[in-house]
DNA sequence: CATATTTAAGAGTATTAATTCTTAATTAAC
DNA sequence: GTTAATTAAGAATTAATACTCTTAAATATG
């Protein structure tokens, strides 16, 4: 059950390394957090270009430089992070993939998956970076092996 | 959000097709179904072949051949075509693919997603083929385009 | 038994997602 | 201004998924 791609989770984990070790310079530097969580650095360049050309990251080249979050950790929610990275219409799908299906012609499970969604998307549109960076700082759930 | 591969969509809308067009012979050819669906023959031939193995289907070659339910259609939910298809450790994901995300050492968005899941293989093994074939009888959704 | 119809099996190809690599640009510090 | 540290850009490669093709086996019918 692949419901984001590598590319959203790795951006998703990153981020969350950054909400829950507030590092003392303004920017903190992509080959630290893939040294500490065991990522690609290219990769998650690639990931991390994304989301400062979509804004939500700063970036901010050479000696001490790195990214640094656009907004307050508070006000960036798990669906920006989402939408970027998988595209606007990562909702508009049909679970079985029925050609068409929508409010005029239904699939047979249409209703079903409609809820589902909702439920997932208005969690994803309430859950701020800063709410899972404290979960992980209070040591509820972990960041790492 | 790519939920099930296209494998378990052709599979189960075939198998949907199957039970809302009542055939007149035991057997029904793969041939006819992905004439009436638009769909690859050797693809879902296929397919298919993977819900013979696993027992979800009975299959008989040559003339006025072709495939048919092992159970009434009512005593096969969909988590069963789900399971076969995907693997039986379809619900074993993490969202975020935290290495290690468990009861004992959660994701930050772990009782989240496991509600979710929850909803979900509740659902499926609450829904049988017959029932999304009544629907469908009923017009209430379609198979079609 | 010859032919037509159908599934079985799996090799082969194409498309997409994931990952790596190379080169360039920016900036700080000496 | 030279060097080192860092991100930017995107090409190149690899891996996974989706799809197609070829050959074989089974079976009904004349």
């Amino acid at each position: 059950m692949k419901v984001l791609s590598q590319t959203s989770k790795y951006g998703i984990r990153a981020l969350l390394y950054m909400v829950s070790n507030p590092s003392t310079g303004e920017y903190v530097s992509i080959g630290e957090i893939t040294k500490e969580l065991n990522l690609s650095f290219h990769f998650l360049t690639k990931i991390f270009r994304e989301l400062t050309n979509k804004g939500i990251l700063y970036s901010y080249r050479g000696p001490s430089g790195g990214i640094a979050l656009a907004k307050p950790s508070d006000q960036i929610m798990l669906i920006d992070i989402v939408l970027a990275l998988e595209g606007e219409d990562y909702f508009d799908n049909c679970l079985l993939g029925f050609p068409g299906c929508g409010v005029e012609k239904p699939c047979p499970v249409h209703n079903f998956w409609k809820g589902i969604k909702e439920d997932i998307k208005s969690h994803l549109c309430n859950t701020s970076l800063a709410q899972l960076g404290e979960k992980i700082l209070a040591e509820e759930v972990r960041l790492f092996d």
